[in-house]
DNA sequence: AGGAAGATCTACT
DNA sequence: GTAGATCTTCCTA
């Protein structure tokens, strides 16, 4: 693998909106024995508090959503349907939120994914939420670990490349805000929905 | 101990 | 576009 360069937890120590944008295009990578798992974030969703009715958080913290209002820059993990969800912690001083990691470019351990979920087509592999955290083997073990080090289980890493910047309504939200909370990258094939 | 809800996915029509 | 399956967690009793 190329060089790592990691970002300090100050780059999710802003609303979660800012870090939603900010994590398009970068590397997520998880370590799996010797390999590595992973690839190119496109697809995004940011989650507030308890102003934000979709949110985990909305209704109070309670022991399975704590980690949501503790250091940016970890990794918080719950459950839907029989899947794991992966976000990011990403607020202020004394907020709360986090980034749903919605989609992913897989670029490392393509074939150790394939047999984590079988699919035919690569663009199946990792484009949704549920879809990426069984490729990449991410249950709720995982909750609270930070993306800010490279020596992680899991980690995020800096990518240069340009792209422009989409976004909609976040999915299959019954209750939304009325702004545009999911962000993805124009044009990308790995992006769960075409839904603009 | 049981019921309900949910930021999903798949397989159909 | 929609129905149904499925799991974890919370709420009430």
């Amino acid at each position: 693998m190329m060089t790592v360069e990691v970002f300090p937890l100050r780059f999710y120590e802003e609303s979660p909106e800012i870090v939603a944008k900010n994590l398009l295009g970068k590397f997520l990578f998880k370590r799996e024995d010797d390999a590595f798992l992973g690839g190119l974030i496109v697809e995004t969703e940011a989650y507030y508090g308890f102003e934000d009715p979709a949110s985990r958080a909305f209704g109070g913290i309670k022991n399975y959503n704590i980690t949501m209002q503790e250091e940016p820059g970890r990794v918080f993990i719950y459950n839907v349907h029989k899947y794991w969800m992966l976000n990011i912690v990403a607020h202020g001083p004394n907020r709360i939120g986090a980034v749903l990691i919605r989609a992913l470019q897989p670029t490392e351990g393509i074939e150790i994914m394939k047999r984590n979920r079988p699919v035919r087509e690569i663009t199946d592999l990792t484009t949704g939420p549920g879809k990426l955290t069984l490729a990449l083997g991410i249950d709720k073990h995982l909750n609270g670990v930070p993306v800010t080090s490279s020596e992680s289980q899991i980690f995020v890493a800096n990518n240069n490349v340009k792209f422009e910047i989409g976004s909609s309504r976040r999915i299959g939200v019954k209750k939304d805000l009325n702004q545009n909370l999911r962000f993805f990258i124009k044009g990308n094939e790995f992006v769960s929905t075409k839904r603009e």
